[in-house]
DNA sequence: TATTGTTATACTCTATAACTATA
DNA sequence: TATAGTTATAGAGTATAACAATA
């Protein structure tokens, strides 16, 4: 049977914003994943107007600074799978932003690089994405604190292959 | 034309583990993205024999807590569309870990309450999370490293449906 | 008219298997 | 046999629209 004794009915607002499993400390996973859907709906929103997604906006990023990367370094760098790239990248490529190149070495490897149509394009957008950053470091209350969140962040991620 | 002065091929070694993204500063929303992933991958390879999904578990436990909610505030606690939350505890239900009831008050309204197997079956699911979130304590080095970073987490979805 | 729960549906993200052409 | 890139596809997760019953 079920617990007789609980009250029938309990619509109470739970919580002032309804966020009560961040309250009642429900773990680490969940309060990460709020916090990660509140920071991507924001970048979401910001660059809505460009038509350009997070993950192609850092693979912008990544091409700028590194370029000539294969497909499968980029794709683990954002932490893609080699398979979910390519239709990333093709978006990119068939607005002219971005394109892949023959590797001189090896038949059968490529080689990415940023088209001028795309660095001009990544200068506007981190304009738009400083604004984004600025946000959430005034939310965090000082830039200290959002170095500590990032060192904070990286420590998670450490032997996350690695059997216990 | 692209940039021709870029050489042509470079598959050198981006960094140590290929988090290239991380060490370059691409901003807090890949790094939440990555450390979200690793807690959300470890959480789902503990749970996968009792085939519990993240979202379930805080839903048994917040049903346990708080029992008698209405599925749109449960939802809304969960981060999940009350249109979305119906599959979510139809998987619970038929496994027969939790009920709806019909409330007295208004005919339109739904309780959701645990039964006894749904609370039986959190006894050792939340000695699996134990574990869970050991391991990343164990990553953070510290009890108060979490709580700083918990803290920090929270701040992120200040305001997060305030208009600028 | 608004609200609660629900269905149907679509779109994105992610994951697996298998193919090709090279090596 | 192994690797780089790709294709096709299936499964989650998440989104909107609309409906029935009730307020």
């Amino acid at each position: 049977m079920l617990s007789d004794s609980a009250p029938i009915c309990d619509n109470s607002p739970v919580m002032p914003n309804d966020n009560t499993a961040q309250s009642l400390d429900y773990g680490l996973g969940l309060l990460l994943r709020r916090a990660q859907a509140a920071v991507a709906g924001d970048f979401t929103q910001r660059f809505a107007a460009d038509n350009i997604r997070a993950a192609q906006y850092t693979l912008l990023r990544l091409l700028r600074d590194r370029p000539g990367l294969a497909p499968t370094r980029v794709g683990a760098a954002l932490g893609v799978r080699r398979t979910n790239f390519v239709p990333l990248f093709d978006g990119l490529e068939r607005r002219g932003l971005a394109e892949r190149r023959r590797v001189p070495g090896d038949r059968r490897a490529m080689a990415l690089f940023l088209s001028d149509a795309g660095e001009a394009l990544l200068l506007r957008l981190e304009a738009v994405a400083a604004a984004h950053e600025a946000e959430f470091t005034a939310r965090l209350g000082s830039s200290a604190a959002r170095t500590a969140l990032i060192d904070l962040l990286g420590r998670l991620e450490r032997d996350a292959e690695a059997g216990a």
